[in-house]
DNA sequence: CCTTGACCCTCACGTTGCGGGAGGCGGGAG
DNA sequence: CTCCCGCCTCCCGCAACGTGAGGGTCAAGG
């Protein structure tokens, strides 16, 4: 069973040329030539060079795959689990990115202006760790943030539109209660916070009353957002994490 | 606010040649130079850098970049959702990665050797289109093989054995009633049926009778896995689809 | 006032993983 | 025997910087 170069790169999908270049480096040498110099493959070959082909698709350098496929102290069952492992530590690492532009969205949202250092800070830095804590810390969890970025995904500028004229009419009545001298806790501050999780519900992600109360202590905590209901009435943000918390524990 | 290269390199966590680099081909030229030629750098380039790195991270050629930026019809909310979309394409298509490494992996599990062909099928080609049709087709969903993913990432090679072994009792015993005449609905082949489907809920996923009955055509579908029942005992694929199928049911 | 050290500048060549072409043999079909 | 396709070996080019070399600059401290 042996195969020429022609045979060989379109059964890995590769171009001659990159086998050239892989016998070239030295990763991948044809186990023969022919008697006109012919480069002949074997099934051997096509074994390693389908390895050499996984480790690129993660991105591994070249050098680095011989490295691995070059050491016998490895079986191939644990280069599964590696390849594995690879994968999804790089899927985490997208989703840590897809958690950062939510966040943006979510600023965008509220019509807050982040200062360019402010936006380095949130995305101009992928350190894994340090971004995976934000997220962590932010929001305990991405699972509603994933269920949010199915749904934003599908949403037209009309819908943004509708969403934001929402949440204005809403900010409107609510400050309205804080002006009539309600406190917090009173029934119509207390409704409109429910409406308010509800509003996020509706356009982002199952809000959980324990998620809710969580965003009243970011909105107090946080001054990019605290600002955002400074501005619509000062007090705000204290006065509606107050009427979270309280609907929070009154409908649990 | 006007910054010299280096503090621009330290905020947004690229080297000084980097941004030597981007001014070199016009991409992030700086708003002015100093008495001594110093680049300098107002906020309007920081944001602009800002968003290059947005694209980069996301794999763009720096070309593109340049050719979305300068488009004045584009707006920055637009930039996030076509992030955001780019993003879950990715994480999609890393995923369509990962089921095709289980495949690979259901596979060794059960000792099936893939010719280097059949090998290239499977992993050589990550074609986005035929293998989001593959893992659909043969899983109906990735949910059971993500966390079949999160579980095995844990395993030693002692697990990987004490699983072949308990394995392999089930499959002597199953063929034992075989033997033995009992039809595929009897009590003896659906109780073997079901520790089938229990074995693979503790070790790699919990494996719903739905899932399970998928399994079984599969069994009888696919060659490579109707060989591997059939070197136990002649007959074995089916029976044991029949056998799935009878449980199953009963139990529904 | 002058030195020191941390910056900044402009060349300019090196790197990775190939793409693509030139110029020249080899080999099976007609 | 001739064709054309496939193979060969150079070799140049690309992105996106890394990494010096060789030299100017600026603010602080002796």
């Amino acid at each position: 069973m042996a195969y020429t170069v022609g045979q060989v790169a379109k059964a890995a999908g590769v171009t001659v040329r990159t086998l050239h270049h892989y016998d070239e480096i030295g990763l991948l040498s044809p186990s023969g030539r022919s008697g006109a110099g012919y480069r002949r493959y074997d099934d051997a070959d096509l074994e390693r060079l389908q390895l050499i082909r996984y480790y690129r698709e993660l991105g591994f350098p070249l050098e680095e795959i011989a490295a691995i496929l070059d050491d016998p102290a490895s079986d191939p069952a644990e280069h599964l689990r590696r390849q594995h492992e690879l994968l999804t530590a790089r899927i985490g690492k997208l989703q840590e990115m897809v958690a950062a532009i939510e966040i943006a969205m979510e600023a965008r949202k509220m019509n807050i202006p982040l200062t360019p250092e402010e936006r380095f800070e949130v995305f101009g830095d992928f350190d894994p760790d340090a971004h995976a804590e934000e997220a962590e810390r932010r929001w305990g969890g991405t699972e509603a943030y994933r269920e949010s970025a199915r749904r934003t995904a599908g949403y037209s500028k009309d819908d943004w539109l509708r969403n934001k004229a929402e949440n204005e009419d809403w900010g409107r009545r609510f400050a309205e209660v804080m002006a009539s001298g309600a406190p917090a806790d009173s029934p119509a501050a207390m409704d409109l916070a429910e409406e308010h999780r509800q509003l996020i519900s509706r356009w982002f992600y199952d809000c959980s009353y324990e998620i809710h109360t969580g965003l009243a202590d970011m909105y107090v905590g946080d001054p990019r957002f605290t600002e955002y209901f400074e501005k619509i009435r000062p007090g705000m943000a204290a006065y509606l994490a107050e009427a979270i918390h309280a609907n929070a524990i009154s409908r649990a």
